[in-house]
DNA sequence: GTAGGGTTACTT
DNA sequence: AAGTAACCCTAC
């Protein structure tokens, strides 16, 4: 009503920068409350800048699909400021290698992945077939492991079914879970899908044709190995009885990915290193 | 107070 | 229809 959307203006979104850059991701209150900080932010809840700088992180984890107007400033060898020298999960600022491929070929030209995600949700629900519906995670953990998506997409998921829902694709039971509309199926495990996409074309995965067409923003494989490595413990514990064999092939086909993926990064580590660049990368701090 | 999941409104 | 950004709710 009186708030349509309070859209984050450049100086919210510069003072909030700065101030993860002094106080640290995650001291909220403590950077909505600085006296530097206070007059700009002062309509903004520490929540809303918790919601800011995710959206922040998101936006620069590599799936920027296209960068938009994302940087201005940033990545500012200058600045170092205070050496906190402690956590820094800055992030939300890609920097670019700006040098020059010889050649690129910036054409990958999707091997995998169509943005389909309806269909994916059908096919998903239509496997799982779950007299009583199946539940958001439930399908997250289904498409996660037959499709490539995007850190986004769990956020995108919720969405995408509401959406579904609405067009009375798929219908909801008890707020939390979803199943297929009768009209689909209910009995006829595959009447529309669910046999095609089974297989994720491993001939082609040699060159990492995806996204280190030029050594994007953090570290994307290193953000893929770890979502590997959970996805894996999801997988084992889940233990879906058929797609076992499946994953088992496809947990190796990843991992030869990503090892690819991770010598590419080191490579132009090395190489930025060697030119004297100052090269920081802190994606992040994981525990297995 | 914070982190994270989920929802709604707006944009492309 | 897909994607993004702001907001809300809840568990820790």
């Amino acid at each position: 009503m009186g708030a349509p959307k309070q859209k984050w203006t450049s100086e919210e979104e510069d003072a909030l920068r700065r101030g993860v850059v002094k106080h640290g991701a995650g001291k909220w209150r403590t950077i909505q409350k600085d006296p530097e900080f206070s007059p700009v932010l002062s309509s903004r809840s520490n929540i809303d800048l918790k919601d800011k700088w995710r959206n922040l992180s998101f936006s620069a984890s590599g799936l920027g699909s296209r960068d938009k107007l994302r940087n201005s400033k940033i990545t500012g060898p200058s600045s170092s400021p205070s050496s906190a020298s402690s956590h820094a999960l800055i992030l939300p600022v890609a920097n670019k290698v700006t040098e020059a491929l010889p050649e690129a070929e910036k054409k990958p030209q999707d091997v995998k992945t169509p943005p389909k995600y309806g269909a994916m949700i059908l096919e998903a629900l239509s496997e799982l077939n779950e007299p009583n519906g199946s539940e958001i995670g439930a399908i997250f953990g289904y498409i996660e492991q037959r499709h490539e998506v995007q850190p986004t997409f769990r956020r995108l998921l919720s969405s995408k079914l509401r959406r579904l829902a609405d067009s009375k694709k798929i219908e909801r039971v008890d707020n939390k879970f979803y199943r297929l509309a009768d009209s689909f199926a209910t009995r006829t495990p595959a009447p529309i899908k669910a046999s095609a996409p089974k297989q994720k074309d491993p001939s082609k995965l040699s060159k990492a044709s995806k996204n280190l067409g030029f050594f994007a923003t953090s570290s994307p494989a290193l953000d893929a190995a770890m979502a590997a490595a959970v996805k894996v413990a999801e997988a084992e514990t889940r233990a879906h009885e058929a797609h076992d064999q499946m994953m088992e092939a496809e947990r190796i086909l990843k991992m030869a990915e990503e090892t690819e993926s991770l010598l590419t990064i080191a490579a132009e580590i090395y190489d930025r290193c060697s030119r004297g660049e100052i090269t920081t990368l802190n994606p992040v701090q994981r525990e297995f």
